[in-house]
RNA sequence: GCGCCCGUAGCUCAACUGGAUAGAGCAUCAGCCUUCUAAGCUGAGGGUUAGAGGUUCGAGUCCUCUCGGGCGCGCCA
């Protein structure tokens, strides 16, 4: 209908007397659903836009479109108010006919042909294997799933990834902590580094290393790897050193890549309790191990970026707008971290997906323009790759702020969070506000008020309204769609009509959070349309004597619950049919 | 110092790419269960959108400056 309208909004145009008729072309007409109803279903601006080129008063022109205009099918009509809108009125039976099309397609309702839009690569998460998910990554997981439905949903073609950074130092401190734990635990006495991770989780890893290399363990020499007089990074590189020289370069890699293992797992089961899976899981060493770096950096070199200075070999990002060079090969040959993304990502593009998304934490802001000037570098352009920005979860019990850091240990997990207040209310929670914005997560607050968070109140009135149809049966009344359909204009209340109304707006809805990549978009208009639900409830009867109308007021509601249940699961929340 | 993000009701947040009277929840106050589930409904109070200029038919939204907060500027990942 939409579209109908701006195409008799824009030919009425184009007949005016209009000299400049290029100009009249290029207009972007735009026609909106309203958020007032008294001023009509749909409206658009296109007259006070024009006032400034015609130099005349914008109602004026609006009069003129109007009057110029081909009345067609559905519109009731169509009148010009001040300052200058176009108002919109559609029928009462045009206005009804979304119900009957959420009622036909179901689920399927507002979704776009499958793979009618670009092909997408989406990776988030992608937390260090060093430990468990926090609850800063339970946004990015809760966001990032949703962001993946509601992609598929508009009609992209959507695989999601992980990208595992299972190489590198950190790595290394990791392997460490654990041996060095797995030490104590055998009273081979000795003091950890300064830089190493600290933390329950480290405890059942250390349990399975024992069991499986005691003797490895017993021959390891009693050294105190605390050194007080050295920097903290310069302690830990001589642990790092002195273990490796003991088991051997082949060992610690092997043990490493165990112990990748069973914190990957660990990851893998807490995002599947949280509802999130990934289709694709990606390790940096693996890449590392295929060639896949040397080969990017051997393309590098054939472009003719790469230069040598200090020891180190260096690209020239500054090329692409980046606002220094960057170094790939350490002056001790080994590849940074920033080499592995850029390997990364053109193979992304090798893969063939039109558009990469990224969800990063804000934190990595200014790696955004290094990426693109790595995928530019290989000729690929950087516009393929899209950068979501979520902003940090700060973490409150009562009003005392709770400083996180994964070193230390001093993190809440994100499992705590969902067994806590429950995997429908965390994630609710998460996606609820923009991933712009700082979100302030009171774990007090949570645990509390279990019962006033806004998901309930979604999931209840659906919940209510299979309530209601269950009463019907049982009361032997039976729904006839046959009725219903025909006594659709019967429903003229004040909370029918805005009902119906705002159930129109969801393929908008859909359409407009895809493009812009939001899902509280999704979160507020689900609460809204329990809102307007409750309120019918509290004001009308469904099961009333009157079978036309009942028939036409049951009908309104189960296309409610199509699109509640349809919007909760995009969200990755339930939606029970009793609570 | 340079760069990015943010500042809206007592608190937590909305406001569809510049649109009509800036909206919800929580908290506060006053009502509603004999009737489809009260995890609900109805109503009230609460705002100079940090501040000052500017752009235009129109600004919370765009531009400039000031103030206040967050983050980033490694041969770490």
């Amino acid at each position: 209908m939409n579209k109908k309208i701006t195409k008799i909004i824009t030919a009425s145009i184009l007949s005016l007397d209009i000299q400049d008729k290029n100009l009249a072309e290029d207009l972007n007409v735009e026609v909106t659903q309203t958020k007032n109803l008294s001023h009509g279903d749909f409206s658009c601006s296109v007259a006070m836009r024009l006032s400034k080129v015609l130099k005349l008063p914008p109602l004026d022109i609006a009069k003129k479109i109007i009057n110029a205009i081909e009345i067609i099918d559905g519109i009731e009509r169509i009148e010009a108010v001040p300052p200058g809108f176009i108002n919109i009125f559609l029928t009462k039976s045009e206005k009804t006919q979304v119900l009957k099309k959420i009622l036909k397609e179901n689920n399927d309702f507002a979704t776009e042909i499958p793979g009618s839009k670009n092909s997408v690569l989406l990776e988030f998460v992608s937390s260090n294997p060093t430990g468990p998910l926090h609850v800063g990554h339970g946004r990015h997981a809760a966001f990032g799933d949703s962001l993946a439905k509601l992609l598929r949903k508009a009609g992209y073609k959507v695989e999601t990834e992980y990208y595992i950074n299972d190489a590198g130092r950190q790595i290394d401190i990791l392997l460490i902590s654990i041996l060095i734990r797995a030490l104590n635990k055998l009273e081979i006495k000795s003091a950890l580094p300064r830089a190493c991770y600290q933390g329950e989780y480290l405890n059942p890893i250390a349990d399975q290393i024992i069991k499986q290399y005691k003797n490895l363990l017993a021959s390891l020499p009693v050294n105190n790897f605390l050194k007080q007089d050295v920097s903290e990074d310069v302690e830990i590189d001589l642990a790092i050193l002195s273990i490796k020289n003991e088991i051997g370069d082949e060992m610690f890699e092997s043990l490493s890549g165990e112990i990748c293992n069973i914190t990957i797992n660990m990851i893998k089961e807490d995002l599947n309790t949280f509802g999130v899976n990934f289709d694709h899981w990606y390790s940096e060493r693996s890449m590392i191990n295929n060639g896949l770096i040397n080969n990017s950096i051997n393309d590098l070199k054939k472009l003719n970026l790469l230069y040598k200075q200090e020891g180190a070999l260096w690209l020239k990002t500054t090329n692409f707008n980046d606002d220094k060079d960057r170094v790939v090969l350490r002056d001790d040959g080994r590849s940074t971290y920033f080499a592995s993304d850029i390997a990364y990502h053109a193979d992304k593009k090798k893969r063939g997906y039109d558009q990469l998304i990224n969800i990063l934490g804000s934190d990595h802001h200014g790696y955004i323009g290094r990426l693109k000037a790595g995928l530019s570098s290989l000729n690929f352009s950087p516009e393929d790759l899209e950068v979501v920005l979520v902003q940090f979860v700060s973490l409150y019990r009562g009003k005392k702020k709770i400083q996180m850091s994964t070193r230390s240990g001093e993190f809440i997990p994100m499992s705590e969070l969902y067994n806590e207040v429950g995997v429908d209310a965390a994630r609710f929670f998460y996606v609820s506000k923009s991933q712009s914005q700082h979100l302030e997560f009171d774990l007090e607050l949570a645990k509390q008020t279990n019962n006033e968070n806004p998901v309930y109140y979604i999931q209840y009135a659906h919940a209510r309204i299979c309530r209601v149809l269950t009463q019907m049966t049982s009361q032997t009344m039976s729904f006839e769609k046959a009725i219903a359909e025909k006594n659709l204009d019967k429903l003229t209340t004040k909370h029918e009509v805005e009902l119906i109304a705002k159930l129109s707006g969801y393929p908008a809805l859909i359409k407009q959070s895809a493009h812009n990549k939001t899902i509280h978009t999704l979160a507020n208009y689900l609460h809204e349309l329990a809102q307007l639900f409750h309120s019918y409830y509290g004001a009308e009867t469904f099961l009333i004597a009157d079978k036309e109308l009942r028939n036409a007021r049951v009908l309104l509601i189960q296309a409610v619950k199509i699109i509640l249940k349809n919007g909760l699961s995009l969200i990755g929340v339930s939606a029970p049919s009793k609570m």
